[in-house]
DNA sequence: GCCAACGTTGGC
DNA sequence: GCCAACGTTGGC
């Protein structure tokens, strides 16, 4: 079993929203880096880091499973839509989306500035300068690591 | 294939 | 709102 990060604005997609709606396909995946990640690292069953960005406390907010197996994003077909991708097609999608489903919230939000102090985390995509990846794997190590602080 | 211009992400 | 960092695009 493996371990991800995986970044949503909470404006559009909050961890109350996921507890609401229990599963959520995750679409707009829009990276090739990320893409990677879920068709070739994502099994049902592997755990989720759910990490608020661009909102006032960003750092991690739950844990949810990925619930599906990585399977063409729809809404890249969709013209009316803001992930709409006119250069991929039906025969072969460019765009691929897994499902996630929640588990649970933590008892509190564990920061990116306390992420930052911890030198356990320093290989961490998420912590490295300049990185904007929307999903990132995390080692065991630092799975254990980072929900030992909440 | 290079690289400048441009758009986006996301912390602050 | 600013801006650093980075990915993508497109002219050549």
């Amino acid at each position: 079993m493996r371990y991800w990060l995986m970044k949503s604005e909470p404006d559009e997609f909050s961890i109350d929203a996921l507890a609401k709606k229990k599963v959520e396909p995750w679409n707009g995946v829009r990276n090739y880096q990320a893409r990677n990640f879920m068709r070739d690292g994502m099994k049902v069953g592997d755990g989720v880091l759910f990490y608020h960005s661009n909102c006032d406390e960003p750092g991690v907010v739950g844990i949810a499973r990925i619930a599906s197996a990585a399977y063409p994003d729809p809404t890249q077909f969709d013209a009316a839509s803001d992930y709409y991708d006119a250069a991929s097609t039906r025969e072969e999608p460019r765009w691929l989306m897994v499902d996630v489903a929640f588990e649970r919230k933590l008892r509190r939000t564990v920061t990116l500035a306390e992420l930052k102090t911890h030198g356990e985390l320093e290989d961490l995509a998420l912590v490295k300068r300049g990185n904007r990846l929307s999903v990132m794997p995390v080692a065991k190590s630092e799975w254990d690591f980072i929900l030992a602080l909440e």
